[in-house]
DNA sequence: CAATATACAGACCAACTAGTCGGTATGTCA
DNA sequence: TGACATACCGACTAGTTGGTCTGTATATTG
């Protein structure tokens, strides 16, 4: 049975995740504060030490419940969708709808801890890593869904081509960060739909 | 007339912002501390404030005075050989020619320094949107040199290659990164090469 | 040779860092 | 009701940060 103690202190958990999530997408992980995100908070240092023992302990819990989640509520509508190829174009094609303005500002929260992180703390880089994999099977997996449905010709081959957007995405991504606008993004990405589009077969 | 004096001072000058380059390569701007390069660069501090007023300046020389040449010095063997079409094609086959180890453990200096710094200071970003916009439009033209010289076909925008060809090199050197292995490059840029492959023209 | 400017030395400072620790207030449960 | 555990409080510490300041040694120049 859950008590009310306990939940009201998973709700200053989650407070704290949530800040912590915006920070680090800010200033990256080593350049955020704890004190920093405790004053966002509102919270005292006691209580953050309660709940996270270090500030890599934080880290590894906003990749675990925060930034998973993110990533799934932004691409399981695309990959479920009835013709995930068309999602995926459509998706690049019109990124506003999809990428929030906060996103192509500081650019994708996992990526930012990957490039930050992966080479110095291995917590950090096996987490991102299973993120990514299972991004990648997801779509290809869907990718192969449309060829099944006729929907995508069969000569490509699936994995290839989920790698390929993938890379090009996260390319897409840093690029639009740097120049701080989303004008980037499809300039960078129009390739990539010239060439999914070549797959496609229209019923 | 160059005095024997500033020669000794230029040197100094040098070894600093190679140190630097390095601990900004391994840590990000913002976690490399001063001190810490100074005692690796072996300089005092006074020494390193002489020539340097800050830490920004320090980065924004860096930038300026060494991550510029290394951009040159990896890509203009590429682009002035004879067929850059598949100067691009054999570089993203055997990466290991062209990368180092280091830049496989930490990635680009160039788009690391962008991805961190970009949205926080605009001396860095504007800096660095120049190397890339640079290396876009010479790497353009030397597609568009391939096809007029024939090894190219026309049909493709050859603007918009040099883009895709960016952003996916990006993207599959993020990747790389998090894997930590280099075998993760090959495998995010093949469905590239296959696509680079199609615009070939062979004589 | 004397005056000066440059290159460097390193003690010092205020602000900030992650993390600790003794204490407290209160919901839970026997 | 009373003992206990959990959630929280905030002063404190030890160390690091970027940056300043006074001083010095010497190459250069008038």
């Amino acid at each position: 049975m859950i008590t009310e103690r306990e939940l009201q202190a998973g709700s200053t958990r989650s407070k704290i995740l949530a800040i912590a999530a915006e920070e680090i997408l800010r200033n990256g992980f080593q350049s955020s504060s704890i004190g920093e995100i405790l004053k966002k908070a509102c919270v005292s240092k006691g209580c953050f030490y309660h709940h996270f023992n270090t500030k890599q302990a934080l880290g590894y819990a906003v990749l675990d419940e925060s930034l998973t989640q993110t990533k799934t509520q932004m691409w399981k509508p695309i990959l479920t969708s009835e013709n995930p190829l068309q999602s995926v174009i459509n998706m690049l094609n019109n990124p506003d709808q999809y990428l929030d303005c906060e996103t192509v500002k500081h650019g994708c929260p996992i990526n930012n801890l990957a490039q930050e992180m992966s080479p110095l703390d291995e917590g950090f880089r096996s987490r991102i890593e299973a993120i990514y994999t299972e991004w990648k099977i997801q779509l290809s997996e869907s990718l192969q869904r449309c060829q099944n449905s006729g929907e995508m010709i069969k000569e490509a081959n699936a994995d290839e081509i989920a790698t390929l957007v993938i890379a090009v995405i996260q390319g897409a991504v840093g690029i639009a960060k740097n120049a701080q606008q989303p004008t980037s993004f499809t300039e960078y990405t129009q390739g990539l739909v010239n060439y999914l589009q070549k797959l496609q077969i229209h019923n």
